[in-house]
DNA sequence: GTAGACATGTAACCAGTTACATGATTTC
DNA sequence: GAAATCATGTAACTGGTTACATGTCTAC
């Protein structure tokens, strides 16, 4: 899974190690879950499997001027937006030499990787958090293999809500108020995600979506 | 997390492993993800802890097999080997072809431990499964500590929700209709979770959910 | 010169999974 | 006697976590 996410980040633009888990953290909820103990092995994973390369720190040391001020997300963001090798332009007075940075990028191989974990039907499909990892990059997917992921995901939880509701009925009278008023809450959230997932496949159909989906960030 | 929810069937009665990992499945949602590699391991890890103690279990003998339990003369697990049943009609499924079963009951030390791990505020609490969980068993956690749970659930949600909207503020127009429509309806679910919170905890504030500890239906 | 952000990495651990091994009992 | 179900358990693996170790660079 975070393969995964790895590599839909890289395949947009190349990051070093800190930065990509940023993005990881602050662009969707899901994925933030990442740890520098469990990022940096991952890539190291992915390069050794000839996913991603590596090389030395290019550039860029987008020095962040203001102390005690703490760093959210988006001022790091528009920064890191440049991967191009330019010079920052000195802000006061110091201009910044690289550092020992290892930017990641994709290969080809990494290419079809990813679209292998996007296109994988098995298991995960079921979990929550890679459904939505898959949707953020549902555009890279052929129109066929995105209908199939939001209709799989349909079934998923038309399933679960089925099971629910026979668990529940069985032993309603047993379940003390606060697990009644969990159950239902549970239930509706899976209805609302249900028509919201038939709302997406509807679009889909009509090719309204996908249309008007990759205009942006997909340069790379 | 296991750990919790055994305890906290077991605590209602006596259990063996199979059966156990049925309830958990089909019971409540969230912690259908047991399986036997995880429950077995869980349950001798308990064991060894103290917080629960097993005696072989009733073999198609209608009396249950209380001699078996000498210690701590409890009424818990007269009425789990109740639970098994007796004569089969013989016709097909449904025998309970009893076999060298192991009865788990919870011990005081058990019970200590539950009310602990209930309580515990740290880490987990972040983690939507945990909170579910523990607020299946919410009506064994003193008012005071139940609305703390609540509390802290909320306060999760909306920064979870203010950093997800300040995340995506920064890039919105960089996102695809795919991750637009996601960002949207998580936006949407977890400012509904927040209100179904609200309400829980004004109704906790005003006693009206644990008094009425049974029979009332929610309107959620 | 030290505080603190940036940056990379390792090690120990944790909670769960799948797959496998065993075996008794019932049912066909 | 084969197959299905009940029942318990182990082993190898997965995919992460926290805590730690190390180091560079900037700003004050």
């Amino acid at each position: 899974m975070l393969e995964l996410a790895i590599l839909g980040l890289l395949k947009e633009q190349s990051l070093h190690g800190y930065e990509l888990k940023k993005r990881l953290g602050d662009t969707l909820g899901p994925f933030s879950g990442a740890s520098f103990g469990s990022l940096y092995p991952a890539l190291r994973r992915l390069e050794l499997a000839g996913a991603i390369t590596s090389a030395d720190g290019p550039s860029t040391a987008p020095a962040p001027a203001a102390a005690a001020i703490p760093m959210t997300g988006s001022l790091g963001a528009e920064r890191a937006a440049f991967r191009s090798r330019r010079r920052p332009a000195a802000t006061t007075s110091t201009a910044s030499g690289s550092r020992k940075r290892k930017v990641y990028r994709i290969t080809e191989r990494g290419e079809q990787l990813f679209e292998e974990l996007l296109a994988a039907e098995s298991a995960s499909s079921d979990d929550d958090r890679t459904f939505s990892l898959k949707l953020a990059f549902a555009r890279h997917l052929p129109p066929a293999a995105r209908l199939g992921l939001l209709e799989r995901r349909r079934a998923h939880l038309v399933e679960r809500l089925a099971q629910a509701r026979a668990g529940v009925r069985a032993r309603w009278d047993r379940l003390d108020a606060y697990t009644r008023s969990l159950v239902e809450h549970s239930r509706e959230a899976t209805e609302r995600d249900i028509s919201w997932l038939d709302q997406l496949i509807e679009a889909e159909k009509t090719g309204r979506l996908s249309s008007a989906a990759s205009k942006e960030g997909t340069s790379l």
